[in-house]
DNA sequence: AGGTGCATGATTGGATACAATTTATCAAAC
DNA sequence: GTTTGATAAATTGTATCCAATCATGCACCT
């Protein structure tokens, strides 16, 4: 329900900027047929039927919703898990605070905590892009949850309560409902949102947020190394854990988390650090 | 993209340099800081006046120093870790903008990654301030800390190179003097600096910045915690890590690196899980 | 005297205006 | 036809401005 309408070729710009850095050129051979200015300011119908008037205006007349930077950052977050914005898509302030009926300066505000968390990527007098973890990056994030997880699973199963494990379930529920009513997109954030509350059931809430980053990550992950075929997050590794968490079995709920996560990782396609690009960005770094 | 990477050659790689650098003039020079006007009182208006002209007057006769909002949140972090800015300390946006010689705005976006990294904590439309962990949130710190740091130790003791113990051993020379020079301000951010430098040396951009902020942290915790006499990193356990490190003793490395913390953990003074508001009440008065 | 409400000051929250920079476009020269 | 220079457009970066909010203190009423 965004950016798609018929303004200045956004799909190609948003394909255009796949490679940031060195493949502007490339980018640019892509997009020949866009930018057709023709269609310029005349996008307001989208405005139109929305949110016409101006701040002042809306404010004189009817009071339109002003979501808070937290929820747009936490919009334009599930956007990028639900792979709506794939790498590479540049998050244009002005046109962000136009769909979400704020002032850049908000939008702003929750870009840079994108970029802080490396969920987006910032060039300077550029922009702000999703961003496309190279492999290295990517077999970082995995060793850092195949680092942590473990543990995770482990202290939730030592110390689970009935409540938590219902928690659980009904996590699982919803998994199970979005992966059978065929809403892919919704798999993914989903899926790391049973890692989440792994987290937050374990108490740690240092853990907590470090969970949050690496999800996010994975999401991007997924999207660029994924095997077309492989199932990520595949049939029924979160029910197991939970039986084993239910269970008390610590060392079985480690060891099966363990097992989930290598298999995930070993669902991509993780080059050996080769990267011709990356080091041609290092020498003009 | 990542400003962390150690071994990612990228144009982070420069970035941190530079940073480092930067971060050692500060810690030595103590900086600052005529303090501009003393006229705190003077109002916008006539800020207003003066200020306008004042971009392009500076420019013209004499170019002072316009930090960038990397380099202002790196300073207030500094200040921070070395226990210029105790818990509890708010962070006036306008007082800190004219400090640094800058608009509110850059201000601000430090502010904001602080609050981000739970350094400070924001309560709205009263201020951000340094936030005053818990014991809680202290526990969840080092748990976090002894789960990843052992790891982190394991494997840079597996692969170091001699150049790399060098460095460890030449960050060391840093901590021996600032120790024996008797500035323990500087000591704290110098041992933290330490573990941060094991995980650039092991290769792995996530750990890092996880690394960066469970550091931050800490230095707060023992501000909050620290028994007055129980000397917290104490007097050459970093050494003997960088022996068994040199020595490619990977067990023996992980197995110091727990040590460690559990002698600084349990040097502090973390009372059993009650009272995590009547803590920060303390503190405030 | 003591509590309650209102004015005031200080500070943040948010929006706008403007400057700087990069990219794209186009015309002209070779 | 290709290259090159100039110029325009789009976007970010920064400063300033105004409104909203909270604390403080003073006056006023009981």
């Amino acid at each position: 329900m965004n950016q798609d309408g018929a303004r200045t070729g956004k799909a190609a710009t948003v394909k255009e900027a796949k490679k940031v850095g060195a493949a502007a050129k490339i980018a640019s051979g892509t997009t020949k047929t866009a930018p057709v200015k023709a269609t310029r300011k005349t996008s307001a119908k989208k405005e139109a039927g929305t949110l016409a008037p101006r701040t002042r205006a809306a404010r004189a007349t009817k009071e339109v919703k002003q979501p808070s930077s937290d929820e747009i950052h936490e919009r334009i977050m599930s956007a990028i898990m639900e792979h709506k914005l794939p790498p590479g898509t540049q998050l244009v302030e002005e046109r962000l605070a136009r769909i979400f009926n704020v002032s850049r300066t908000k939008v702003r505000e929750a870009i840079g905590r994108l970029v802080h968390d490396q969920i987006a990527t910032n060039i300077p007098n550029r922009g702000a892009f999703v961003s496309s973890p190279t492999s290295q990056e990517a077999r970082d994030v995995f060793f850092a949850r195949r680092l942590i997880e473990p543990t995770l699973a482990r202290s939730v199963a030592m110390s689970a309560t009935p409540q938590q494990v219902a928690q659980l379930r009904a996590h699982i529920k919803r998994e199970h409902t979005a992966r059978s009513s065929g809403a892919p997109h919704e798999i993914i954030p989903l899926s790391g949102e049973f890692h989440i509350l792994l987290a937050q059931l374990s108490g740690n809430s240092f853990l907590v947020r470090t969970l949050r980053e690496l999800e996010s990550l994975t999401a991007l992950i997924i999207i660029l190394y994924d095997a077309p075929d492989e199932h990520h997050c595949p049939y029924d590794d979160h029910p197991l854990l939970v039986d084993a968490i239910e269970a008390h079995d610590a060392d079985r709920a480690a060891e099966l988390m363990l097992r989930h996560l290598e298999h995930v990782e070993h669902s991509l396609k993780l080059e050996p650090p080769v990267a011709g690009e990356i080091d041609l960005e290092s020498v003009f770094a």
